[in-house]
DNA sequence: GCCAACGTTGGC
DNA sequence: GCCAACGTTGGC
């Protein structure tokens, strides 16, 4: 079991969105460490669904229910399915995050740009007990 | 293959 | 709305 990381802008497609529309395709990522991040999720796996722009923080958790495959309008880039699993009940911000030392090596703080990106197990378990 | 120009992301 | 970071493009 893996753990995951992606980015939405809740303006183009929010939490609440995801969770109305149960199972959705996850697209539109067009940079390349973000899809072979992709291409590493396998069924089961998890990953937290996070509102960049605004919000700017991790507000649920999504299931992978179809592996990466190829977009066929762009056949470098392709998409997965994930499913919304569970709310989080208490939304955790980038703030809180900068200012504790436990996620000094969050590719979230490290990589800000990046829209799809890999947790540690200890950050992911980490955020699930002040989270839930 | 280098690098300048440009576009995009996302925090502030 | 601005701007820093950084990935991508294209000329050479």
């Amino acid at each position: 079991m893996n753990y995951w990381l992606l980015k939405s802008e809740p303006a183009v497609w929010s939490w609440q969105q995801q969770c109305a529309a149960g199972t959705t395709h996850w697209d539109g990522v067009r940079n390349y460490q973000a899809r072979n991040y992709m291409q590493a999720m396998r069924l089961g796996d998890l990953a937290f669904f996070y509102h960049s722009n605004e919000g700017k923080e991790i507000v649920g958790i999504v299931t992978l229910v179809r592996e990466y495959y190829p977009d066929p309008e762009q056949p470098d880039f392709g998409m997965v399915d994930v499913a919304a699993a569970q709310s989080l009940k208490t939304p955790i911000t980038l703030a809180q995050m900068k200012a504790d030392s436990r996620f000094d090596n969050f590719l979230l703080l490290r990589q800000p740009r990046l829209s799809v990106m890999p947790v540690e197990k200890d950050v992911w378990e980490y955020i699930l007990s002040i989270a839930l």
